[in-house]
DNA sequence: TGTCTCATGTAAGCAGTTACATGATTAT
DNA sequence: ATAATCATGTAACTGCTTACATGAGACA
């Protein structure tokens, strides 16, 4: 994953090793970390494999420069390409370099990523309604309020995304008219 | 983690790992998975230090009951107690268990934790801010519609976590008035 | 002069997954 | 009977973190 967040940064210009972990922390921070332990030998097995170029700068003497080579650049689209897995956080690292993707792909991996999302949707609805019966047979229904926030947080965070996929599909962010709160 | 979890879910009942497996998955599923590979070995560590027994059942031969000793339900507690910390799943995991803890300390854990949502909104509106001041300047800004979109994700995200927390303090989230969308 | 940020890297360890292996029980 | 689900477990591996070690450059 780390490798190819990578590739993906490259893309717009080389990049020094501390650089990029200043630049995941301040974009994809949010749901994706990554530290110097495991960028350092990430950069290390790209140029092995040939797909990055390291090497020396003239400006600082321990500073060393990665540049995107073009066999990297083709693992990284095909990675890309790649249909969106639902779990965990990379359907959303995915989509951070969606410029790159082909648009007819990219619609198409989308549609596919919001039909997950609804059908998880539904599931949950119907988990939620399963526990909201229990809990009327229950003597004292406070006693699970946390347990039951927590089901209710997952609705909320699902339906977020599902907006947010509907949003951009509309192509209705870019101007932030949406963020009223 | 997997064996705070673990413990958590034995406070209720004695559960098999199976069981166990099945609960995780439907209630805190959402943003935590468990695998049976990780899950034996985790029960058969909390057997050796003495926080859980397992032992055979009566109804099915290869079947074995974990059941909560004193001290596993004691380091449970001293777990859920402690702050919440601010990175991975692990606040949401801790705030299902909430009606365990003592609402003092639970208080001011979700105050602590509200406060460092508030600074993390602050600081994204702020890159939020010289990023659409960056954009102008470019000739083609619609070649970064998702990389600005997933900023408008991070967000609506934090927002709807800020708003989630408002509503549990407030105690408005247990009838479902709230999920309108 | 000292401290902060920049800069690269290694080694030990940890928490987890994936794949495998096995077998009992239940429902059709 | 046979398929699905229930049930437990191990071993190899992966992808990361933490802690450590080192040193250059900027700035006060």
């Amino acid at each position: 994953m780390l490798e190819y967040v990578i590739l993906g940064l490259l893309i717009e210009q080389p990049l020094n090793g501390y650089e990029i972990k200043k630049t995941i922390d301040s974009t994809v921070g949010l749901f994706y970390k990554a530290s110097f332990g495991s960028l350092y030998p990430a950069l290390k097995r790209l140029a092995e494999k040939g797909w990055v170029s390291i090497t020396d700068t003239e400006d600082a003497k321990n500073k060393k420069i990665a540049t995107l080579l073009p066999e990297g650049k083709r693992q990284f689209l095909l990675w890309l390409a790649e249909p969106l897995q639902l779990f965990r956080g990379e359907p959303l690292l995915k989509i951070f370099f969606y410029d790159y993707l082909d648009p007819a792909v990219r619609e198409e991996q989308l549609a596919e990523y919001q039909f997950g999302l609804h059908s998880q949707v539904k599931r949950l609805e119907a988990v939620q309604n399963i526990v909201s019966k229990e809990l009327q047979g229950l003597e004292n229904p406070e006693d699970h309020y946390y347990r039951v926030s927590m089901l209710n947080y997952g609705l909320k965070y699902l339906n977020m995304k599902e907006q947010w996929i509907r949003d951009i599909k509309e192509r209705n962010d870019l101007n932030h008219d949406n963020i009223i709160e």
